[in-house]
DNA sequence: CGAGATAAGTGAAACGATAAACTGAAACGA
DNA sequence: TCGTTTCAGTTTATCGTTTCACTTATCTCG
């Protein structure tokens, strides 16, 4: 339980080499001490596998080479597929990643980012779900931070990836329209203290422009969020004849409420989904979908970060373009 | 980019109280000092907005509240399934999770596992898809190690959840056997070093006794690393009846190289997946796959691990028994 | 040959929190 | 009245590393 053997610290390597703790300092750097110490230190630190304590590190004020990669629900089938990316997009970089997930919950996500600056990292990317209070600006000031596909309003963050829901919104909703599509339930994520979600206004004055009947049902961001509400909006007299889901991963558990009810997609539900998940080619019937590219998405993030961290000034800020994906599950009305 | 506004500290209350940093200290967690005191040292602390930095503390060694989960490859979907639902599991515990990926290289989960511990985790929550070297078992001497369907050979970890493979991959050929098919490719994740994976043996083992004829293809543990293999596979003169993947996201990978080949599954190609993935039912065809139970995998393990950080004792294994779960990918021949 | 510069290294302080040992005063029992 | 507890703190040391200020030698130049 207790920890039996320790990690090595430069004193054991002071003692070793009769220098003094300082000396070792300034020798694993390379610094200041002559040339046969530093090769004799370093001979020491490799034989006891010597690494640097972080924490001690960290303790000083330092960098820590570390992120904190925060997203607003792991149990969304993107978040996943985004939170791969940039793990992968910042071991390129030689950034190591430490992931926390807030699991739908806005009001954990200002906690948990606290947590990941208590960790000390290095900078902060966060793809939020919920709000964004004044305390995330207390948080940009004390770190660089770049969001994703989500802003925080009143932060002066590091760099942002937007989305262009505005857009994504409204080419769902003219392809539903051109479909012969009116009524038409949309799901999206819960935003219990967001009323400025700007996909969520999209969608209202877009489906007002287009004459569409929107229903606007806030949903959890997940699979099991969504089976339960899609139960109950597609029994009743009046179903819409199209869902359109905030993310794949809520278009999932409406289908899976189609199944049982007997309701075929897209014969008499059509179903277009968000974010484009990786899987969505493959379900039956093959989801529509926006797609936002992911790779990109992590690559800009992290390409934001970096830049930050290294003290290169530049204007960061990209708005991501949606692809509207067509496939099986919107049919002609 | 430099800190701006730093965090409160025990000393800037200690100055407001008059009192001594350590009196705060004891103060903060109500020891010793007086009531009166007590309360006029919490009354400022939250007027600060002060919380224990952990870096600090754990410096001094005690315990952070936090676990590293290390999955071995967060491409995988149900690697990221596994981290989500630990994640969870954690927090009702009362405790946070870094999670880290080591994104399929089986040599990196060593040095991830390192900087996790760097961190201070109070303990380890490994799913690994690599070899066991020599190393883990020093790791597991400094702190409790819990391991999730993947074990590490000569370490005295702190608890294990066995997959129970054997039988899974016994209850698979069984049932490809069952429907007529001889001929079998098994895509398994890449074993760059480590001939003793029990499940490689398993396949081989039983193979033989079925009298079945079963090629062993390494494969990355991915949907982008198997789709290369299943086109050179399938598009073989004499290609097997039957695709048996050690993976859902590897079966997805072979699914998509079956439809470029113009293959029906599961007409042309029976296809069985591991692990089910959530979407594994949505898919066409609808994936024959080997369940675990993520739900009961994230408890027992989380289990294990807050058992032994509680100092109980017990016999901390568990094996998991799989469920097949047939559906629309396979077919009698 | 002596002043100054440089190389190579040392000791002490700092980061923030905690634990052990210590101190002064009040309370208590015999 | 003396000796012992208890209370409510304080002082000091500690964790591992970095950095500042300082000390010696040795080297260079005029």
């Amino acid at each position: 339980m207790a920890p039996i053997s320790k990690r090595p610290t430069m004193r054991q390597i002071a003692e070793q080499t009769g220098l003094s703790v300082t000396a070792v300092s300034y020798a694993l750097r390379g610094e200041r001490v002559a040339p046969a110490t530093i090769e004799r230190v370093q001979k020491v630190a490799d034989e006891l596998g010597y690494t640097a304590d972080p924490v001690a590190r960290a303790l000083r004020g330092g960098r820590t080479g570390t992120i904190g990669v925060l997203v607003g629900s792991l149990a969304d089938f993107w978040h996943q597929t985004l939170a791969h990316a940039i793990q992968r997009e910042l071991r390129a970089h030689g950034l190591h990643a430490i992931l926390a997930d807030a699991d739908g919950d806005p009001s954990l996500e200002l906690e948990l980012a606290n947590r990941l600056v208590d960790q000390r990292v290095d900078g902060l990317l966060v793809a939020p779900i919920g709000p964004s209070g004044g305390a995330w600006a207390d948080l940009a000031a004390r770190l660089p931070i770049v969001t994703v596909a989500g802003r925080l309003i009143g932060a002066e963050v590091a760099g942002e990836v937007v989305f262009d829901q505005t857009t994504a919104v409204g080419e769902v909703l003219r392809h539903l329209h051109a479909l012969g599509h009116r009524q038409i339930a949309v799901l999206s994520w819960a935003v219990t203290a967001a009323p400025d979600r700007p996909s969520e206004n999209a969608v209202r004055e877009q489906a007002a422009t287009l004459g569409l009947d929107c229903e606007v049902v806030p949903c959890a961001y997940s699979l099991d969020g969504s089976l339960p509400l899609a139960l109950e909006i597609l029994a009743r007299e009046h179903r819409p004849t199209a869902v359109f889901c905030m993310s794949d991963s809520i278009a999932y558990g409406v289908l899976l409420g189609c199944r049982q009810l007997g309701l075929s997609v897209p014969q008499d539900v059509s179903l277009v989904g968000f974010d484009d998940h990786p899987l969505s080619g493959l379900i039956d019937p093959p989801l529509t979908s926006v797609n936002w590219g992911v790779a990109r998405t992590a690559r800009a993030a992290v390409g934001f970060l970096t830049d930050h961290l290294a003290g290169r000034p530049g204007e960061r800020r990209i708005i991501i373009s949606p692809t509207l994906v067509v496939r099986e599950s919107t049919r002609r009305l």
